[in-house]
Parts: structure tokens; C-alpha cells; sequence
DNA sequence: TCTAAACTAGACTGTCTAGTTCAATTTGGC
DNA sequence: GCCAAATTGAACTAGACAGTCTAGTTTAGA
């Protein structure tokens, strides 16, 4: 009944697209090994042969799944509402982009299927980090570079120092995060921290 | 029936001691679903009826053995080797210490580990935040205090610039070390890394 | 309307693993 | 050396799950 409720809808999705897309939602919820196949024909409204007609086996099908994700990541503009002003907003607008990633639970929890699948998907790692990490180092360390041209900064090396700054912004909330055992923190926490670290790294880095 | 056979047997330390030696070893390289009931009898050679004779079950296991890992790091003493002098060489003894674990892969493996079953097991992630992380965190706030006070420098939340110090030195080494993305760094690139990290929250907290 | 391809349910195979059981054997304290 | 507790090995149950297969159904295009 269920099912015939299912087959009345026109999916919009081709089957091998509504797969993937269970798939996807599946392994980043509960993790590579705490998702079954049936699982996933269930969530995409599919029958498991199915699943095996478009997919080689559960792992091309996790492969497909994130690396979806991290191509989709890839396609973000980082730099889209950088503010002209001063150093200090630039940072902050940096910061608040870094750090929320790492505040929202099903970010972590996806954040976690990853790392625990890194040693049997090497290359999914690396896209990752290439896709989200590497894109927000490169758009800070372009805009510290910049910041160091006009004389608003001394930044010798841009892009040890986006890193690190995006470390200084994420602190140990990450880690904690990661292990569970993070209080939440509000929004007025969350902008105290931001305005802490700008503050530690402008002066750090400051001309002069 | 069971419960009967458990109070008779009175299991003697060793077994149990290097099973609980057994599980860590494997759960800590191979994770927790990597890691079978049969393998670890077999690597503490013990039969799995032993196993059982100790501990209630594989879950049971798991939080024994990183229980005690947990513990044992608690025991470590974070303050020794803390050199008297600057503020300098003080922040690069924190730093170093800081930075280490991460850079080792067996760290890393560990690490991927406790993250995949921090759900599972939510409170061994509180119990090594606490044991590990926690005590470099107020290590370091102590000595930012006690810096502030002698007048070297001017840190208003010591426990807010400790942790962002944290981060700030391990900037995004452990999140490409989790995903497997990252290069091994040689020592001359850490001790830069370490250089930089430890100017910039000098001069971002200098006093005056 | 016909046909081929896509899809379906669900049964089935094979494998893996947690956890149990028990008769036989070893161990350590007395 | 005796005895009870501890341990062993091996077989066993039970359940989960990847992946296959089949017989029948739906769909879309010509």
C-alpha cells in the first residue's frame, strides 16, 4: 500500500540518481557499516536488484555517494560575500564560515562516516579536503596575501598562516565535536570566539 | 546459568589483563567492526570461552579496554619539562607537545577509532577529552595565567586562549591526518610550523 | 499494440560473527 | 597429591547482511 502509494509518484529523480541520494543520506547518518543495502533500496523506494543493476557493490556505491557530495562542495563560492572593509571584518567573515561546519551536529556525524571509511577510501579523504578544506585555505590565504599588499597586514607566508588560522577559529571544538563531547554552544559564545581569535591573529599578524 | 558460572570462576588478573592488552592493540589499529571476538582471543592466546568468562560482551570489551587507555593518559604529568623561561619558550614546550600526537599515524588510527564510536560509547569520548585534551587545556591556561600575572603577557580568558592556541598549532594538520589526506611533515617543516604559530599568538597577546 | 528493457518482490546462498555450551584438561593453593 | 576453580577447544546457534537469481510486472518507445 505503501508501495503502491510510492508507485502512484512520478519520481523526478532517474532510479540510479533516488540511489545515490539514499545511499548518500544513509552512509552519512549512520555510517558505512551501519547501513545495509536493503537499507538503502528501502530509503530510494527500490528493489535491491535494483540497487545492483546501477551498482557494482555496496563500496562503488558509497565511492558514488561522497564523491557526489565532495564534487557538489567543490562548486561553492567561498569568497561570495567577503566584505570590502577592513581586515577585521574579512577575518570575521572567514571565521564565521569556518567554525559553522563544526557546530552543526549532522555536519560532525558526516565528518565522522568519513573518517572512519579514510583508510578504505584514500581518495575520498583527499577530494574532501581538496573540495571543503583546500578551497576555504586558498580564498583566506588569497585574501591575506592581498590584505599584506595593501599594508593592512604582515602575512609572510599566506598559507601556513590560513591554516593556522583556521585552526585558531576551530580551536578544540572540532576535536570535541568529533568525540561527542561538545556543549553546544550559543550564539553569543560563538561570537565571542570569533572575536577573540581575530583579535589574537590581527595583532598577531598586524603591520608594523 | 551464566551468571552462576561467572561467580564460580574467580578469573585470575593475567587473562583477563592481557585480553583487555589484546583488544586494545586491535581495536585501536583495525576499529571497533574491524576487530572480532575470535581475533582478539587469538591475539591475547586465550580461548574465546575466556573471553566471555570476563567480560559480559564485546561492548563491555571495548569500554574496558579504551577505559583504561583513558586512564592511563590521565596519568601522564603535562607539566613536565615546562621550561622557567620566556613566554616564548614556553608556548614552543606546549606547542611541541601538542602538536606530536598528531603527527603520529598509529595516534591518528587510535583517534579514528574512539571518533567511529563516540556514539556508541559517548562517554569514553567525554573520559578522553578529559584525560587528554582537558589536561593540556588547563596546563596551558594555568601557565597564560601565571604569564599575565608577571606581566609578560595580557590574556583576559586563559582557557579560551588555550584552546584556541591548541588549534592554532595543530591548525588543520589533524582534520587532513583524520582523512588521510595529509603529507607526513619533516622536522624542520614542524619546527616552522611551530615558529610561525607561536609568533603570531605572542604578538596576538603580547602585554602592552 | 507489441516488444525489449527496466524493474519488482522476495526467496535463496554463502559468509561472517557474536555469543553459548560442555566435556575434557590444566592450574594453583592446601 | 587432591580438589575446585579456571581454562580450553571445538562445535553449535542464531542472526545479520552482501550479493544472486527467478519469475512475473511495469514502462516507454516504435
Amino acid at each position: 500500500m505503501s508501495a503502491k502509494a510510492k508507485k502512484i509518484q512520478k519520481p523526478s529523480l532517474s532510479k540510479g540518481e533516488s540511489i545515490v541520494e539514499a545511499a548518500r543520506k544513509l552512509f552519512l547518518r549512520e555510517g558505512f557499516a551501519g547501513t545495509s543495502v536493503d537499507a538503502i533500496a528501502l530509503e530510494a523506494g527500490v528493489s535491491k536488484a535494483t540497487v545492483y543493476a546501477h551498482f557494482e557493490n555496496k563500496e562503488g556505491l558509497f565511492g558514488e555517494a561522497m564523491n557526489g557530495l565532495c564534487r557538489g562542495m567543490g562548486e561553492l563560492d567561498v569568497d561570495e560575500g567577503l566584505p570590502e572593509g577592513c581586515p577585521e571584518e574579512g577575518l570575521k567573515f572567514f571565521a564565521k564560515r569556518v567554525l559553522a561546519p563544526v557546530l552543526r551536529p549532522e555536519v560532525i556525524a558526516a565528518f565522522r562516516t568519513m573518517i572512519a571509511q579514510s583508510e578504505n577510501f584514500p581518495e575520498l579523504g583527499a577530494l574532501l579536503c581538496e573540495n571543503g578544506l583546500e578551497k576555504w585555505v586558498n580564498s583566506l590565504a588569497a585574501y591575506l596575501a592581498e590584505q599584506t599588499k595593501k599594508g593592512l597586514l604582515r602575512v609572510e607566508d599566506p598559507k601556513l598562516a590560513a591554516n593556522q588560522f583556521i585552526g585558531l577559529v576551530q580551536g578544540t571544538i572540532q576535536t570535541r565535536a568529533l568525540l561527542g563531547a561538545g556543549k553546544s554552544l550559543g550564539e553569543r559564545q560563538v561570537d565571542q570566539y570569533i572575536d577573540h581569535a581575530v583579535k589574537i591573529f590581527l595583532h598577531g599578524t598586524a603591520a608594523q
